[in-house]
Formats: structure tokens, sequence, C-alpha cells
DNA sequence: GTTCCGCCTGTAAACGTTTACAGGCCCTCG
DNA sequence: CGAGGGCCTGTAAACGTTTACAGGCGGAAC
């Protein structure tokens, strides 16, 4: 014989005692399909009484879906990643979903980084996640083949390597447009030696900013110089050291050092909008003024953006728009595995950039170039 | 008789079957539990050879435990939000559990807020969280009896109400100790008419925050002026608006308009570091330099404060510290509720300050006080 | 050789929910 | 008045795991 223990949460059983009916009524009954309107009442009442809250687990492991979306991103100190958590979540909870964050921030290195990912991949299987929207560091070849087996839909953040099937929904954004788009702008305003500070060497949307850059100068007939282009690391002040290099080396000419070379830097492109305010207070540091003189421009347009002194220009890569779009691609996916219905091929968007001018990216001034000269 | 399906994905059965032993002896092995070696070895190559991953429902639903752990944060446009979870994640995974985010920032305004918190704590009962780490807007009465009525363990990032025995375990900041720090310091490296840029009027952090400032500057003798204090929600525009306000006002004298009033502003003191933000664009936007004719100091430490130029002298009230302390007091309270130990009382914590210096508020140029006259 | 003990294993219950199935009742229609 | 059908309800199984309990077996001690 089954007792009822008085203790512990109420459950359906113990409603059921309280009402006078069986389990299955007050299943029923929670989950509005039909009833008599007294047994409606009567564990209606009881449920309310005892403030029963149904369990969420016991849901999950009868129904087979967690109501839970996971999110695995990076590195929650770039704004990028918050707002693309922001908008999953935003999804999620609109749809009555759970969010389960996986921040691999704290993996030494790239490395550990992608072991992380793979983790969180392998993971799904646990039962705990209904689908996963990825934001990897760098797609491998062991992602393509951890995506192919995944348990769960996933939809990645990203561009998948040429030549591959591409293994799950993706939405990417379009680097090299945004830095075609930027350096435009800045051409189109009067600039003429437009830097590119990179983020580090050797990543593909790196590449693909590179790509842009010497598209839209090409377009103007300009030239890229070679010792216009630097890497460093995603940080204000890496941003910062790697500025002063280029504007001390012999292309620079933008520097109080730099004086009277052949035409100095009027313009920094930046790959990322922290190092667009690290390269800002280089040139601060220097005495050159922005826009006036040199004229800066990010990419993201995150927060630091507006906060930036003055506020940066900056390409919205469309971080937010593409995790929204992911989130809801995951839950059609989602959707389209509880009505049975056969796996449709993987769907790839794109999300086009958008320039956000600000006050950094201001025409020059009158007779400013070359800087140093006419001041 | 029990027919193992041969589709869906691998359980303790199917391994049972495959290694010839029983369901008991394969979960027996797979949590370390003892057993023969010629059973170990079955068991495990089966398991790997299934690819096997257990469910992680079901081991919640039969034990009791989720081992998931929740964080409910207003608004991850702050960057100290996004400091606390990120320190929640980092403890919560190293201690082998999942991130679970309630971000209640799509709430329209602050009522809708509260109640997204309540439904976080009732959903306490759920069974998908061992415990919760909430940051709220505010602790209201009706907080206080939903913490004493919560299913799980809760930590509380802020203060109680004074007055109430506290209702959970709660690690708050120190505002009007911070306050006081930067005041200090503004201060004793020269400043004498000090304003104060504060969030929204009415909230407790903003009284502690004011009562620090005007003992800072009652210990030097200094008066505080009503006028010099101003209140802005805390994003950057409407920093720079209120900094203007106050420039403009009677009490400035600190804008190129103001000149000639009885002492100028010489330093800002801001509640948030977005504020501050806002107040230096105020200032450059004046002609004001920044820290030569006025000093500006942030709160909270975030990155923003290192990409603002001049870099920002903040005060870190140690939103990571206190969140990472939250976590390991949720988790041992967890732990002592899997022991059965009695129930102890209410702990709370608190953070001391700690102030970072930075070229914001660096000492004032010689003679450049009155703003404007100096010039 | 018997007894006892310890180790290992299997059976089955339990966690809390949903739901297929069958049975009961009442109403309607013939 | 009987048959049939619709509606509601209860019983019980199922989701996948862990674990209390009992049984079996081997070895050691007497």
């Amino acid at each position: 014989m089954r007792v009822v223990s008085t203790s512990g949460p109420p459950t359906v059983e113990t409603i059921a005692t309280r009402a006078g009916v069986s389990t299955a009524s007050v299943s029923r009954v929670l989950n509005g399909h039909g009833a008599r309107p007294e047994t409606v009442r009567r564990v209606e009442r009881a449920a309310a009484e005892l403030g029963y809250v149904p369990n969420a687990v016991a849901r999950s492991l009868q129904g087979g879906r967690s109501r839970q979306l996971s999110v695995a991103v990076r590195d929650l100190r770039d704004p990028g990643h918050v707002a693309m958590v922001r908008a999953v979540q935003a999804v999620a909870r609109a749809h009555g979903y759970r969010l389960v964050l996986h921040s691999t921030d704290t993996a030494a290195d790239t490395a550990h980084a992608v072991a992380d990912e793979l983790d969180v991949l392998r993971g799904l299987a646990d039962g705990t996640s209904d689908g996963l929207v990825l934001c990897p560091v760098h797609v491998t070849p062991e992602h393509v083949e951890a995506l192919r087996t995944a348990a769960q839909p996933v939809v990645v953040l990203g561009a998948f390597p040429d030549g591959v099937e591409p293994p799950a929904d993706g939405v990417r954004d379009d680097p090299a447009a945004g830095a075609e788009l930027a350096v435009r702008h800045l051409v189109r305003t009067g600039r003429r030696r437009v830097a590119f500070l990179d983020g580090p060497a050797g990543t593909a949307p790196g590449r693909d900013r590179h790509r842009g850059y010497r598209a839209a100068l090409a377009a103007r007939g300009l030239t890229p110089d070679p010792a216009l282009v630097a890497h460093a690391d995603t940080t204000v002040e890496a941003g910062t050291r790697a500025l002063h290099r280029l504007l001390d080396g012999p292309a620079g000419g933008g520097g109080r050092t730099g004086e009277g070379h052949g035409g100095g830097v009027d313009a920094v492109l930046c790959a990322d909008d922290r190092l667009a305010l690290g390269a800002t207070h280089a040139l601060h540091a220097r005495g050159l003024r922005v826009p006036a003189d040199v004229a800066v421009a990010g990419m993201g347009d995150s927060p630091l953006a507006e906060a930036g002194w003055p506020p940066l220009t900056s390409v919205d890569l469309g971080a937010a728009e593409r995790a929204r779009i992911a989130a809801e691609m995951l839950l059609a996916r989602v959707a389209e595995r509880d009505a049975g219905t056969a796996r449709t091929p993987a769907r790839t968007a794109t999300v086009a950039p958008r320039l956000a001018v600000r006050a950094s990216s201001a025409p020059p001034a009158p007779g400013a170039r070359p800087p140093g000269v006419a001041t």
C-alpha cells in the first residue's frame, strides 16, 4: 500500500488524495484537458491550498523534453557575446524555456575552449537541453563531426569551413562586408591612409575583414599598404600598444615623431570596439585629435562604442539579431522534432552589417592632413 | 516482458543487456561503487561502445537534486551583473553544476521586474534548481516573505531592509564606504568642490552612497552643497545630460558659461561607470580637461572604466567577489541540505570596496582652478 | 565438514509526471 | 425498454536512474 507522506512538497498524489480523485484526473485538470466541472473545481482548490508547483524534472523525464535551451559562448567579457546571450534568453523566455548558460571563458587557451565546446556538444545527450545555440571560437573538423552526431538540434553562430556540407543550422555575420562598409565610409569622408588594426592573426573572420578592407580601398583606387595593417589581441591595452607600434613604423607617419613621412595615417579601422578604444587612447596620448587628425572606427557596435570619447563609429555586425534568429531557428527545430516531421536540411542565414556613424569618424579638419604638419 | 528498443539513445538497460548484467550493476559500475573486475570491464566496454551518456533528468528525479544552480540578475547590460554571472558560473562549473540564467531585463518596469523575481523564487519548487543566487532590484516585503518560504536555498546579492530578521543568506557591498573612499581620494588629491552624480533617486544604495559622500566631506571639514548632487538613470547619455544640467546650475560654475562663480566643480563622483563616462563626455564637450580641470570617478570598476578616456578611476564594489562568495555559500547550503544537517541561521557577508585609481583622477593642473579661468 | 561472514549480484521499488486503455455512467435514439 | 455512444474517470505503465533488500557464492575459521 502506498502511503502519501505528509512531509515534502505536494505532488499530484497529495492533491489527488485531498480532492478525492485519481492522479490521472489531477494531471488532466492541471493540463487543461477535459474534466467534469465539479472535478475541476476540487482539483484546482486542492492545488491552490497546497501551493502546488509541478515538478519539472518529472515532467521532463516523462515527456522527453526539458524545456531548457542551452547557449554556449566563449567569453562574457566580450560585449558581443553578452548581447547574444541576452537575445537568446529573450526568445527562450518568450517561449517558456529556461536558459542554461555554458560559458567556457575559464578555459586557459583556445585548445581548452574547443575541448569545452565539444563537451557541451556531447552533453546534449544528457536530456537537460532541448537544443543548443553555439558560438564557437572556430569551427574545427572535430566540431563538424560532433555537430553531425549531436543528440539535439544545434544552431551555430558563425561560419562553417568552406567545402563541407553544413552539419547544422547556422547564422553568420559578414565581416568582409562590415569592413568594407566602414572603409568606404572613411574614404568617402575624405580619408586616404586607412590603417587596419585587426584581431589576432590567422582567424577566418580576420581574413574576411581583411578582404573587405582591401576591396573597399581598391574600389576607390587606393593601394593597400601592408605596413598599415597590424594585429592585436582584442583588449583595450593591446589596441593601444599595437597602434603605437604601427604609428612608429615606417608607414605610420602619424605621430609627433613621424612627421614628414609620405602621408600619415588619417584613419584607423579596428576589428573590435575594444581595440578601437585602445587606438583612441594611443592617439590621444600622442596629441592627435580624433576625428580631426585621425578617424577611428570599431566593429561590434557594443555599448562600449557609445561610451568612448569621442563616441565611436562602429560596424554593427548584428550579434543580437543573429542570436535572436538562431534561437528561433532552434525552436523551430525542436518543434519539428516534436511533430515527428522529417528532418529538413540544414539552413544558413547571414545577417548584413550596419554602420553606426558617430563622432569618431566625422570628416577631417580642413588642412589637418598630413597630421603634425597642419598644427 | 520488457523489450529493449533498438532505437533511441542507449540507457542503462541497453548496456545491461549488452554486457550481460543487471541494470543495478551497470549503475554501480558507472558510479564507481564496488564490482568484480570482470563486471567492471564488461560494463565499461559496453558503455563506451554505445557512446552512453547518462540521462541527467532521470538522475535528478531519482536523486532529488538537479545539479543546476540558478542565477537571477536584473539586466545584463549592466557590466556589474555580467561580472556576477561570470563569477557564479565559474563556481558552479567548478563544482559540476550547470547554470540556469534568469534575466529579467525584458521587464518593462520595476514592478514587472519584481514580479519576475518573485516568479523565479516560486519556481524554485519545480525541482530544476538546487539553489538560487538572486540579485534583486530592491528587497521588498514580498521578497522577504517569498525568501522565507523558498523551496530551495537562496543567497541574495544585496542588503535586506533594516529591522527584519534576514530571511536568507546575503552578500552585500558597502556603497557608503565606497563613496567615502572615492571622495577621500579626490579630496586628498586637492579637490574641494566634489559633485555627486547619483543613480535614480529613492533607492537604498543611493542613500548609502550619499551618506558616504557626505561623511568623507565632513571628515575634511567641507560642507556638502546640495546643488552639487544630481540624479540620473544609469546610462551614458543620462549622465551627460545630468552633468550639463548640474554645471549649468547655480553651484556649478564649471562650464564656459559658468565662469566667475564662487568656486567651480573640480571633481565628480558618479554612482556608476556609465554615468561617469557620460560625465566625461559632458566635460569634454565643454572644453574642460579631465583630470586637469575636473577629476572624475565612477563606481563599479567595470571594463568600461579602463576603456574610457582618460581611463577612469573607479570604486570596485566587489561585484565578482560578492557573487563568488554567494555561489559558495549557496553550495554550502546545498551540501548542508544533502547531509540532513540542521538548518543553521542565515549568514550575511559584506565585501569591502577597493579603489582603482586611474588617470581620470590625477591631481589637478596647477592653477587650473577655478576652471575656465586658467585656460 | 559445517558455519559464518563478506562480497557481489539481481530484483524491484521509488522519484513525480503523463497517458493509453478500459470501465462505468448517463443520455439518446431506436 | 434495450442498445449504443459519448464523456468522464481510474488503473497502471512508462520515462531512466539509483538503491534497499535479499540471495548466492566463495573463502576462512572452527
